[in-house]
DNA sequence: ATTTATTTGTCATCATATTGTCATTGCTTT
DNA sequence: AAAGCAATGACAATATGATGACAAATAAAT
């Protein structure tokens, strides 16, 4: 059936970003670009993506420090970055962070669509299409319609809800560190935040009572950690 | 007696617009031509078509992000892209965004209405014709007349409530994005004509309460889902 | 072991944004 | 002028998210 295959670009050349998300969409990818780095992760958060296309050098906040924060809440979606000379330091650097790949620039069109392909490729079996239901146990999780159900019953989540839920399954039996989510979903760590975090996972364990193997628990002090 | 298949082109290149439309219509096909995305979606929307054919390049909007729009408000619509040869198939392929069918420029006007006759064929199980009369649930409505019926009653409705009931029914069971539906009937997403889509979201429940079994829900923040 | 401080759990309540609905206005067509 | 339609204003109802209050759990200090 029908793939549809999310690409983030941060790149803050605007030149450069325009010509490669035009191409990127003319080659069929539903490619969203970004500006700069703290832009690139609001939006990396705010939607699903099967990949990420960073800059290095960028003014607000650069290539590697948005990786990092990307890490912090996703340790799977594939990274390429994109650095302006062959400098062995940032290569080195972006690999230690999860790069996938990195394309020096300046770089032909065919070659940055060949290294996501080949990417997306290897990395396909064990991804998950963000349009695909999510199984959590014996419940199903609906992201697009927000509903997570069994055989004999359904609610509907609100956002925040069903916001959390995608990122502690996404981090499912490791540790969601509190101050990645609170950056992620509420857009800043403080106090009052925190607390309303610990509501919404209040919520969630509500729900998830319906299967009993599923469990939230705490890391006292770090996060939360959703047991499948 | 022959079916009247509407279909939409959306090509740039006025030559190959010309020639194709005009062949097409020979072919007894009823052809709109639109020069470029913006215009193709707005066609669409004003009007049903049965199959789309996009050509990918386009200066304004190209045929990817048409189809996107397009695929917001009708997911079933068969939709065929052109495409440059310089365009390799195996990229084409992996990424295509609900594409029916792709054919490679410069094609042969056989090839195309064969393409699609294939499509119309295959898809014509589960494809309502555009003067069909829709049913739902124990309703009818004739989206022609704009009348909406039952066995004791029948009331005609004004073009913006068949527009927008439409719509419902083509996402039926399936969330309406509020954006998508404005952007369609209303021409733009904006404060105003949000709340005019409620007041007619209103008329159309009161409509529909001959029939108790259908309902439009609210998808708080996202839109309306029509249940049958 | 006991006390103290910090972090987390949960309920109830509040504020805000979204949606529902009626009445009215203005525009167009006849 | 009358009728029909769409847009808008006004206000009610509802859903969601934030916050306050306090209990419980955990960690740290004594």
């Amino acid at each position: 059936m029908k793939k549809d295959i999310k690409v983030l670009l941060v790149e803050d050349d605007s030149n450069l970003g325009s010509i490669t998300s035009d191409y990127l969409r003319a080659k069929g990818f539903n490619c969203t670009w970004e500006i700069n780095g703290e832009l690139g992760y609001r939006e990396f958060v705010k939607n699903q993506y099967d990949i990420v296309i960073l800059d290095v050098m960028m003014p607000i906040k650069d290539g590697f420090s948005t990786a990092k924060d990307i890490r912090g809440i996703d340790k799977k979606v594939p990274i390429i970055f994109l650095t302006a000379k062959s400098m062995k330091e940032d290569t080195l650097k972006g690999f230690e962070i999860g790069a996938d790949d990195y394309i020096t620039k300046p770089f032909n069109m065919e070659e940055l669509t060949a290294r996501i392909s080949a990417i997306l490729k290897r990395v396909s079996s064990d991804t998950e299409s963000h349009f695909d239901d999510i199984k959590i146990g014996k419940l199903t999780f609906n992201p697009k319609m927000q509903i997570l159900s069994k055989d004999d019953f359904s609610v509907s989540l609100t956002t925040k809800e069903s916001d959390l839920l995608i990122l502690l399954y996404k981090n499912k039996n490791d540790i969601l560190e509190r101050d990645h989510a609170l950056k992620a979903i509420w857009g800043d760590d403080n106090y009052f935040n925190g607390r309303s975090m610990d509501v919404y996972i209040a919520k969630l364990r509500k729900y998830l009572k319906h299967d009993e193997q599923i469990q939230i628990i705490n890391v006292h002090g770090r996060g939360f950690k959703l047991l499948t």
